[in-house]
DNA sequence: TCGGTTCAGAGTATT
DNA sequence: TCTGAACCGA
C-alpha cells in the first residue's frame, strides 16, 4: 500500500484515499489523471475495499481504456480480467450481450459504424422515396444520433414543423429496420443500455449493487445519455469518482455536456471536491501562458497549474508571410531541432483543421523529413476489411442487409441492380432479411441471387469447426476477394491488408483468451457472455476501428489536429496558423460559446508541449482557392508578453514599407516585391461572404509582380494614383472597429470603397470619402 | 460496369 | 484550390 501511495503528491493522494463517497477530481494538462485513476482503483482493491468485480471504469477511447488496464496490471497482481474497465460503448456491448433477451436482441446483433449506419439510412430513404435533396442522409444521421444521445426515441420527439415531422418518421422507420436486420449503431448501445436498465428493476438493483465504485474519466466528455446512464448505474451504495478537466472541453459538437460537472455537484451530492494543479508536464513559460490564456473563459470551475519543473525557454513566437512560408520556416526550425539531438518523434506540428496539413506535408516531403499524420482510414475501415467483415457478418447474421448488400455482387457475380431491387420488393413483401427472400425469386437473377445465399451457407459449414483465424483466413479466400484484388492494379496491398485481418483475429484471439468460450450461466449472469469467437471478434471490429496504416517504428514528426493531440504530450510543439478565422475558427465564432470552446482548445494545444512551444502564424493564406489575409490571432494578443519572444517583429509586417529594409531575414523571402507596395487596387472578384480577396490570377499576380508592366497592373497604377491609398492585406486602424486588415478595393475617387476585416467586429464594407482610415504602423 | 466528367463544399471526431 | 461523391455515356 506504501508503494502505491508513496510517490504522489498530498491532492493526489486525497484524491486516492477519499471515502466511500462522490468525488469530483478536477484534473488539470499534467496533473497525474491517469495515475491517480489506476492507483485509486488499485488502492481501493489492496485494502480490502472492494473486489475486483466490484469496479466499474469508464473511458472515451479503447486507447484510454487500454492504458488503464496495463497501469493496473503493473500495479496488482491481480488479474484485472474480472473487472468492468472499459468505453461506454465496449461495456454496453458486454451488457447487452449478457442480456440480449431483455434487450430484444439476437444474440448475434452487429454493430454499425458509422459508414454502415450512413449505408443504412441511404437505403431506407431510397426505400421511402424520400427526397434526398431536401433530406440529405447526413443530416437525418446526425438527428437521430443526436435524438439518441439525449436519450429520445423517435415517439418522445415533439414534432414542430412538417420538417422535423419527416425526421421523427425516418428516425422511427430506421429503428424499425434496423430491429428487423439485428444491428445497432453506436448511440443504439448506450440507448439500448440505459433501457434495460431502466425497465428491468431487478437487473439494475443486480448491477447497482455490484458495481460499489464507479470511475469515469474525462468526465467533461460525457453526454447527455452517457450521464444518464452512469446515474443508473449508480446506486445507493455506489461511489462514482468522476475525473475530468472543464478546461480540456473540446467535444461539445460531438455532444459533450460540460453543464454534466455542475449537474454530478449537484445531483450526487459532492462533497469531495479535489483540485489536482500541480504540473508535471511543462515548463514555466509554457504554464504561464496556458493559465492566462484559460482565464479569459468566464465560465469555469477554476484551477491554476503551476510547476517545480522552472520557468523553462521562453515561447517562441513566428510571423511568416504566407502559409508556404511558415511551413518553410517550421522546417528549418525543425531542422534545427534534430541536429541539435531532438527525436522527430518528440516533435509535434499541431493545427486547427485538417486542410491546414497539405503545404506542411508538401514542405516535409520534399525535404526528405519522415513524418506521421493522425487521422484518416483505419484498418476496419478500409474497403477491402470490411468487405471480408461482412461475409462474416453474414455468416453469423443472415438478416444483415447492410452487409448483405455490400458483398451480393462483390466481387462481380453478375447480380446487378435490378437484380437488387426485385429482392428488395420480394423481401419487403414477405417482410423478410434479403438474404431469406434469395430463395423466393425465379430465373436468371434468382439463380444467381440463391447461389450467393448458398455460398454463404457454405462458408458457415465449412469453417463451423475452425479456430477463429483460419475461419476468416477461409473466408478472405473462398469468398472471392484475394482472387479479385490479385486482377486489381493496386491490389496488392488490400491482399495484404487482408492477411493481416488473419492476424488481427489471431491477435485478438490470444488477447481475449478464454473469456468468449464460457458456458451461459443461468439467471443474472453478468460476466459470463455467450458469444461465439467469431461474433466477439467482429464486435471488436466494431468497437475498435484501429490505427491507420502509418508507418509505425519509424522515427517521425507528428503531425495532427489540436483535437487529435488531446492526451498527448511532446518535447517540443508547435502550434501553426494562428490567425483569426482559422483559430479561433471563424464558424465557431457564430456558435454559443464557441470562442470560448475554441479558447479550451488553445489552452490544450498549448499544454502538450514539455520543453519548447513555438506558434506561428502568416499574413496570406491559401483557402479554398483563394489568397486570404488575416489578422493575428486574438488568442496571441491574451498571451503575457513576458513569457513570448518574438522572432519576428512583433507588429509583424503589416506596415507601410512591405518588404523594406532591414526588416531581419524575410525581408527578401516571397514579396520582395515590395517596391510596388505603395499601392495595388485589388477591384476584388466577390464571392461568397467576401472575406476573400483576389481572383485568382489578377491577386496572385499583383502579389509577385513587383513593376507595372502589364496593363492590368498599369491600370491599378493609375487608379492608385488617382487617389486610393490602400492596398489588399493591409492593416488599417478605425476608431470604432479597431484595427483591421484591408480585403479588397472597389471604384475610385468618391465612390471607393474598401472591405475590411476587422476580425471580432466582423467584415465590413466602409466608403472611403466618409470613413477615417489610419496606417497601422 | 467501369471510367471520365461535373459539381458542391471545404471544422474539430470517438465509438 | 482541391477533394470526394454523384452522374452519365459506351
Amino acid at each position: 500500500m506504501d508503494r502505491l501511495t508513496a510517490h504522489l503528491n498530498p491532492e493526489q493522494l486525497a484524491a486516492v484515499t477519499l471515502p466511500h463517497e462522490h468525488a469530483l477530481i478536477l484534473a488539470g494538462a499534467g496533473s497525474g489523471k491517469t495515475r491517480v485513476l489506476t492507483t485509486r482503483i488499485a488502492w481501493l482493491i489492496q485494502n480490502g475495499l472492494v473486489s475486483p468485480a466490484g469496479v466499474l471504469a469508464v473511458t472515451f477511447t479503447n486507447k484510454a481504456a487500454r492504458e488503464m488496464l496495463a497501469r493496473l496490471s503493473a500495479m496488482m497482481p491481480l488479474n484485472p480480467r474480472g473487472m468492468w474497465i472499459g468505453t461506454f460503448h465496449g461495456l454496453c456491448n458486454r451488457l447487452l450481450r449478457a442480456h440480449h433477451r431483455d434487450a430484444a436482441l439476437p444474440q448475434t446483433f452487429q454493430i454499425l459504424d458509422s459508414a454502415d449506419q450512413l449505408a443504412a439510412i441511404k437505403r431506407l430513404m431510397k426505400s421511402l422515396n424520400i427526397d434526398d435533396q431536401r433530406h440529405p442522409p447526413r443530416q437525418v444521421q446526425q438527428f437521430i444520433n443526436g435524438a439518441k444521445e439525449e436519450g429520445l426515441r423517435a415517439k418522445d420527439i415533439e414534432i414542430v414543423d412538417d420538417f422535423n415531422r419527416r425526421h421523427v418518421e425516418l428516425y422511427a422507420a430506421y429503428d424499425d429496420q434496423c430491429q428487423r436486420e439485428g444491428v445497432v449503431d453506436f448511440a443504439e448501445l448506450l440507448l439500448r443500455s440505459h433501457e434495460l436498465l431502466e425497465r428491468n428493476l431487478p437487473l439494475r438493483q443486480h448491477y447497482q449493487a455490484r458495481f460499489s465504485h464507479i470511475l469515469i474519466d474525462e468526465f467533461q466528455d460525457t453526454n447527455t445519455l452517457q450521464y444518464k446512464w452512469l446515474k443508473l448505474l449508480a446506486g445507493p451504495r455506489s461511489a462514482v469518482f468522476a475525473v475530468g478537466d472543464d478546461d480540456q472541453s473540446i467535444y461539445r459538437f460531438r455532444g459533450a455536456n460540460i453543464g454534466n460537472m455542475a449537474a454530478f455537484e449537484r445531483e450526487f451530492g459532492v462533497k469531495n471536491l479535489v483540485k489536482l494543479e500541480q504540473n508535471y508536464r511543462s515548463h514555466g513559460h509554457i504554464l504561464d501562458c496556458a493559465n492566462t490564456l484559460i482565464r479569459n473563459n468566464t465560465t469555469r470551475l477554476g484551477k491554476e497549474l503551476w510547476t517545480e519543473a522552472g520557468e523553462g525557454e521562453p515561447v517562441r513566437i513566428h510571423e511568416a508571410l504566407s502559409d508556404t512560408l511558415e511551413a518553410q520556416w517550421l522546417l528549418e526550425e525543425v531542422r534545427g531541432l534534430i541536429n541539435e539531438g531532438w527525436a522527430r518523434s518528440d516533435i509535434a506540428l499541431l493545427y486547427r483543421s485538417n486542410a491546414q496539413s497539405r503545404v506542411l506535408e508538401h514542405a516535409l516531403f520534399s525535404a526528405g523529413i519522415p513524418y506521421r499524420v493522425y487521422g484518416g482510414l483505419r484498418f476496419f475501415e478500409r474497403a477491402e476489411v470490411k468487405h471480408a467483415l461482412a461475409y462474416l457478418r453474414l455468416m453469423e447474421n443472415a438478416a444483415d442487409d447492410t452487409s448483405f448488400l455490400r458483398v451480393v455482387n462483390f466481387p462481380a457475380r453478375g447480380i446487378g441492380a435490378r437484380s437488387i431491387e426485385q429482392l428488395q420488393d420480394a423481401a419487403r413483401m414477405a417482410g423478410s432479411s434479403l438474404f431469406d427472400a434469395t430463395a423466393t425469386l425465379s430465373g436468371a437473377a434468382g439463380t444467381k441471387l440463391q447461389a450467393f445465399a448458398q455460398l454463404i451457407a457454405r462458408l458457415r459449414q465449412e469453417t463451423a469447426l475452425l479456430p477463429l483465424p483460419e475461419v476468416v483466413e477461409h473466408v478472405v479466400e473462398r469468398s472471392g476477394l484475394i482472387v479479385h484484388y490479385q486482377s486489381e492494379r493496386e491490389g496488392q496491398e488490400r491482399i495484404e491488408n487482408l492477411r493481416e485481418l488473419v492476424n488481427a483475429a489471431a491477435a485478438f484471439l490470444a488477447e481475449q483468451g478464454v473469456d468468449t468460450q464460457m458456458p451461459a450461466n443461468a439467471g443474472l449472469a453478468d460476466d459470463v457472455i455467450t458469444m461465439t469467437p467469431l461474433a466477439a471478434f467482429l464486435s471488436h471490429a466494431s468497437l475498435e476501428a484501429g490505427d491507420n496504416q502509418a508507418l509505425e517504428g519509424t522515427d517521425a514528426l507528428q503531425l495532427m489536429t489540436v483535437h487529435s493531440a488531446k492526451g498527448l504530450e511532446f518535447d517540443g510543439v508547435f502550434i501553426t496558423g494562428l490567425e483569426e478565422g482559422l483559430f479561433p475558427h471563424e464558424n465557431s465564432i457564430q456558435e454559443q460559446d464557441g470562442l470560448e470552446e475554441e479558447r479550451r482548445l488553445m489552452y490544450v494545444a498549448i499544454t502538450r508541449a514539455r520543453k519548447r512551444l513555438y506558434l506561428s502564424l502568416s499574413q496570406t493564406r491559401m483557402l479554398h482557392g483563394q489568397t486570404r489575409y488575416n489578422l493575428r490571432s486574438r488568442f496571441l494578443e491574451e498571451l503575457p508578453e513576458e513569457h513570448l519572444k518574438w522572432l519576428t517583429p512583433r507588429a509583424g509586417l503589416a506596415r507601410n514599407d512591405w518588404g523594406g529594409a532591414g526588416q531581419g531575414g524575410w525581408g527578401g523571402a516571397g514579396w520582395a516585391g515590395g517596391a510596388r507596395g505603395s499601392g495595388y487596387g485589388n477591384t476584388g472578384t466577390e464571392r461568397g461572404s467576401g472575406r476573400y480577396i483576389g481572383g485568382g490570377s489578377s491577386g496572385g499576380r499583383a502579389l509577385d509582380a513587383p513593376t507595372y508592366t502589364s496593363p492590368a497592373d498599369q491600370r491599378a497604377a493609375a487608379r492608385f494614383d488617382r487617389g486610393v491609398p490602400w492596398r489588399a492585406g493591409q492593416t488599417v486602424a478605425h476608431a470604432r472597429f479597431g484595427e483591421g486588415v484591408i480585403l479588397a478595393i472597389e471604384g475610385s475617387g468618391q465612390d471607393a470603397r474598401v472591405q475590411i476585416n476587422f476580425g471580432r467586429q466582423g467584415v465590413k464594407w466602409l466608403a472611403l470619402s466618409v470613413a477615417k482610415l489610419d496606417p497601422v504602423a
